[in-house]
DNA sequence: TATTTATGATACCAAATGGTATCTTATTAG
DNA sequence: CTAATAAGATACCATTTGGTATCATAAATA
């Protein structure tokens, strides 16, 4: 088994699936909608999906014969803390804000 | 060719090279240190310091006949850009922050 | 009920990926 | 000059990846 790490950084590295997340930021969508917005079948669509949902990035919602396809804002925490552990190399404007966040949850 | 979006992204999806990128944060090093630090032919972690630098997270000197890698924090800039696109999914608190910041630069 | 419609599942394919082994080149050390 | 050392280049291999085509299933509708 892949940890959530692995498996959401390896979903945002296609760009066809970062496209998806995009879109699911301005609303949620089924796989017929999703599909409508690209030049591939459905079941390609559906894949990526699935390796965004192991990454944790989206969650699906039955609701009746349709599945809603929403983002899932937990699912990027692995991401941005392993990014963040090297803000001080990144961009140092960035590491400020956060670290000053830090001190504010204690 | 790719765009240095996507090529960023890409180096990042592999454990191997996320292992490497902090590593390298730690100090630069030479491939045959890194190699030592392995279990894999320089061969391959050459592949993926080529794929670091694609990416443009990485630099390499040449001095004598070694080559001294190290990390291009100005490489994770189009990563951090697409992510703090997001920001108001992924995480609110950072997003107050961020556009606080913003403000700031104004 | 019969038929669309939305989706899931699977087998298959070409290309990309992550790795090795091997050979070459360039610089440093005896 | 000759060795040894550090690295680059290439051919090759198994697996993964991104895609298609096809078939199966469940829910809405005529």
């Amino acid at each position: 088994m892949e940890t959530l790490t692995q498996n959401a950084f390896r979903a945002l590295a296609d760009p066809t699936r970062r496209n998806i997340v995009q879109m699911l930021a301005s609303q949620d969508m089924t796989i017929g909608e999703l599909t409508q917005r690209f030049d591939m079948t459905r079941a390609a669509v559906k894949k990526h999906l699935t390796v965004l949902s192991d990454g944790g990035l989206i969650t699906v919602e039955a609701r009746g014969r349709e599945r809603i396809n929403r983002l899932e804002p937990k699912g990027m925490a692995p991401v941005l803390d392993w990014l963040s552990y090297f803000d001080r190399f990144w961009d140092d404007r960035l590491a400020a804000l956060k670290s000053a966040v830090e001190g504010d949850r204690k």
